[in-house]
DNA sequence: CAGTAAACGAGACGGTACGTCCCGTCTTATG
DNA sequence: CATAAGACGGGACGTACCGTCTCGTTTACTG
């Protein structure tokens, strides 16, 4: 009858949580490397011996700290894919640039390149993240605005791609101007062609859709 | 013709080799995380005040063994922008499935996400490898295969972005045909269209990268 | 009944007995500079944070091994100054000679020069040796073999300083001969010249030690 | 024929002259301990290499630095023993208190109980020091106010060592009240009574503590 | 006056020790 | 029985000095 929840013992759930609140705090601000047991255990005025009663390594409390993070976006329902396809991104490339897991994602990438229990924490990060963008591609699939055949997954990285490289290899900014340019080029060549009019669906009536007008603006810029 | 290096000491040309060759060694192993100077000295039998007569931190070292990591790829002339574009995005993904400095740059962004001298090796190891992204790049604009008004940085965001996303973000794989979509895709939204005349310059007629039906094809594989 | 003693961990004891035995070791056979942590370390085989756990320095080991040196030595009780004098100074000398902190006493003495927290552990070794001439000093004036006015300082001093001088700086033997010798001289002009009655307690009769007292005289001032 | 001193090269004089000087400076601030060749090198100018050319180990540098250290003290010449012994007496004890030397005496006695060139060392100081006390004990003898069989090791040990031992085991001050005292005290039971009339004006007739008696006999086994 | 041998500075090098920090394991005592 | 407190061995950090060892460069004597 009871449940499992309630039996666990008060202390036990007050202890983690604090626990998780501290390192998140460390993670933050230092990224995995500035996560020290005893610093946690030191701030959160829990023992180091109950941490490790509750997490088997330092590993897996960073795992379970990190895997609060990067909630994933709200989907917007703007009634097209270009509208929806933009709003993900704008607040992709807002989280991006401002989130605190921005900041540690790379120390997670890097983690998950040899440790695997780290990059089970990885590759679900990343699901959470682009939850959204499955979503929206799959109902632009529905409304026929994107060919059935398409891989959701090559258009994320059509789209998202620019966004990460932007902002952890490359120097430039990443600004609002860039993303549009990238939303637009990428519609551009992605959604299913004009139809027998020849207008394109995405593009308002007078964008030519040319190519060399398309994302010129965003980089213009 | 270089007299300088000769001037410097053999003991100290050999005790910097063996130790820039022992740290690349337990940088791929373990990325920045991995390298120890206590390991450093005890594999490379240099004793550790030696390794800090030569660099002042560890950081230092690390700077300076990354600095050999990821040369240029060579430049293609394959004649047209499509040309090089292709040979340099293949280089590119087979470098990042294979080559050492892949995995360690995770560490390297990570780091350089909060220590400014680690920042630098940062900008300058990407500005190695986009080199010849750029070269070919402005050798297009050169030829009129692409706008003039083009930024490059926007071009490369487009072609690179979707590789070092597929590498390191999602678990999708990046092999040639991805590649090859992508740069299909880009090449069509990219490239100078049709001068006046209704010609393409780069699309000689026939080719089938026809606007609308190229990325289809790119991402169907 | 000393709760305290039981209540300190059984696992700090042993840790502290094992270093303070080696420091010991280490300290007989090189002096206060041939004591290194490490080396302590290493013998041991407790490990340097533990021995920085206990100790907050190299000084601080050094003197709490010290510390236990040098027990002072039983006071004799013979009835007669010249008895417990002599008793004290064969079982000083004897020492002097073949213990084994008379070897690391001169390390001290330096250090002591120059550092304070070693200052006082010098005082305190002093203090414990000499402990027992004191007690002979003061049990003669109670006998009124040596005259209340004289300074317990002056008879040591006048007792030990040709001990250990002869020990440190000259070369020449501290046999049992010379110590006698010392000890003769010292009472001659130490001890309360003839009471009223013309018995001298200390000197068996025939033995009128000095007369004119002069040497009382030097004592007082 | 050229004299060996003119045969050495001017640079090595000026080398070795620097070093010492030096060398003897960081003696006297920080004891034998705080002698380190690269300290010195440093502060003279003379590079390692060279110091070493001239002496084979730290241990024989500070043994040559130490070699110029206390020079003998003037030999007074009263008149007397008892003039002589109390202008010495007060000389060395003044030394004792304010020479740069008696700082460092511990640190020889200390390196001199195990290294036996620093025994030499020692040895040879204490000679130079004590040199004085030799000649005016000679010199009481030759005037027959000191018996012939005296070993004038004994009469030092008896006056310098209660100097020495005041100025490094006690705590006590070393002033010249104290050592004014020990002078007297010493006269008294040290020297020869035998005044020209033949009687002696401190030990009437059949004291048996004249010669043979008290200290002689200390000094004759 | 040139040639040569010494003395020299500069500094690289492998070692050892310092004292601090963090790791992950463990033991003990308290609630 | 979860917990706080904290001891423990291990290992890395960056610094200091040790004594050894090339190097090239003055110096100063000698032929």
């Amino acid at each position: 009858m009871a449940p499992a929840d309630r039996s666990v013992d008060a202390r036990v759930q007050r202890s983690k949580a604090t626990v998780l609140a501290q390192t998140y705090e460390l993670l933050s601000a230092g990224g995995i490397g500035g996560v020290s047991i005893d610093e946690v255990s030191r701030r959160s005025g829990v023992s180091k011996t109950t941490i490790y009663r509750h997490w088997p390594s330092r590993a897996a409390l960073l795992i379970e700290a990190c895997s609060t993070i990067g909630s994933a976006p709200p989907v917007p329902d703007t009634g097209s894919f270009a509208g929806d396809l933009t709003a993900l991104s704008l607040d992709l490339a807002e989280q991006l640039r401002t989130a605190r897991w921005a900041v540690v994602l790379p120390s997670i990438v890097d983690a998950a390149e040899r440790e695997p229990e780290l990059a089970g924490l990885h590759a679900e990060l990343h699901a959470r993240l682009m939850a959204s963008f499955v979503t929206v591609t799959e109902r632009a699939k529905a409304r026929a605005e994107l060919a059935p055949d398409r891989d959701p997954a090559d258009v994320i990285a059509a789209i998202a791609g620019p966004y990460f490289y932007r902002r952890w290899f490359s120097r430039e900014p990443l600004d609002d101007a860039f993303v549009e340019g990238v939303v637009r080029d990428c519609l551009d060549r992605v959604c299913t062609p004009s139809p027998p009019d020849g207008h394109s669906p995405t593009s308002p009536p007078g964008t030519p859709h040319a190519p060399n007008g398309s994302s010129a603006g965003a980089v213009q810029s």
